[in-house]
DNA sequence: GGAAAATTGTAGGGTAGCCCTATAGTTTCA
DNA sequence: TGAAACTATAGGGCTACCCTACAATTTTCC
């Protein structure tokens, strides 16, 4: 399929999808047409956006992904090393949701006593974290 | 203080800093130094910084925490308006919270069964979500 | 007190992950 | 057959920085 059913079907950009190719996250057979050369995706291309969606929500980068990618569609590696793998990327899930019910928990100390006194003595509490 | 010291105390970067001044999120009073000014910040940067580094791990934009930070340290705000507000975030948070969940859920599944068939045909599955 | 080291400034380029516009070749359909 | 729809490349813009390089200004040390 070209790239305008492929915008059609996920919802993304054309930019966007050529840029994943640039990137290497996803790749095409070259079909040539005239002087130019249109790109011609199949299948397994939507499962490999499926897998990239999962990454982007986890708040990887590209490049990860597009390692991982290979790691988890591709022939290369065993059930055993894609199961250690998942397990490790669950732990990194389970920290970021740790972040965020602690982020959680400093909101609802500023909610409980939103007096703007209150507020700046908890910020000088929490100033730690700056990074 | 001086920016020097401002980065001791945070961690952040020269560059990171002036960026956050040039955004206005953070101000400084000028200080003459012959042909140059340096910039002069005080202690309720730190506070400042502390709010943008929690907007941050809630994976907000600078524009949006630029907007955020006067609405809460601000004195223009009543204690009511800012507990609304932070309710607000709250239920962001939770959302955030729940997608990560789900992206867990996800991975347990992909994890339970490693073997390349079971994950290829579970990408057909979740492939839906893209974006 | 004078030179070296530390600190600050501005300016310019690079990165990621796109979006948006312009211009032009190709295909489809009425 | 010709207009509409789709494709391509190229360029610039945006965010949130980092990383030089070079110059001006302290501060520190002998």
């Amino acid at each position: 399929m070209l790239i305008g059913e492929l915008v059609k079907i996920t919802g993304l950009s054309k930019d966007g999808l050529r840029y994943y190719e640039e990137m290497g996250l996803i790749h095409s057979r070259p079909r040539k047409a005239g002087t130019r050369t249109y790109r011609d995706y199949d299948d397994t291309t939507l499962d490999r956006l499926g897998l990239i969606a999962l990454g982007k929500r986890m708040h990887f980068s590209l490049r990860d992904i597009a390692a991982t990618l290979d790691r988890i569609v591709g022939n290369k590696t065993t059930a055993e090393e894609r199961r250690a793998w998942l397990v490790a990327q669950i732990k990194e899930v389970d920290t970021k949701i740790a972040d965020l019910q602690d982020v959680k928990k400093q909101l609802l100390l500023f909610a409980e006593r939103p007096e703007k006194e209150v507020v700046d003595a908890h910020l000088k509490e929490i100033g730690k974290y700056y990074e």
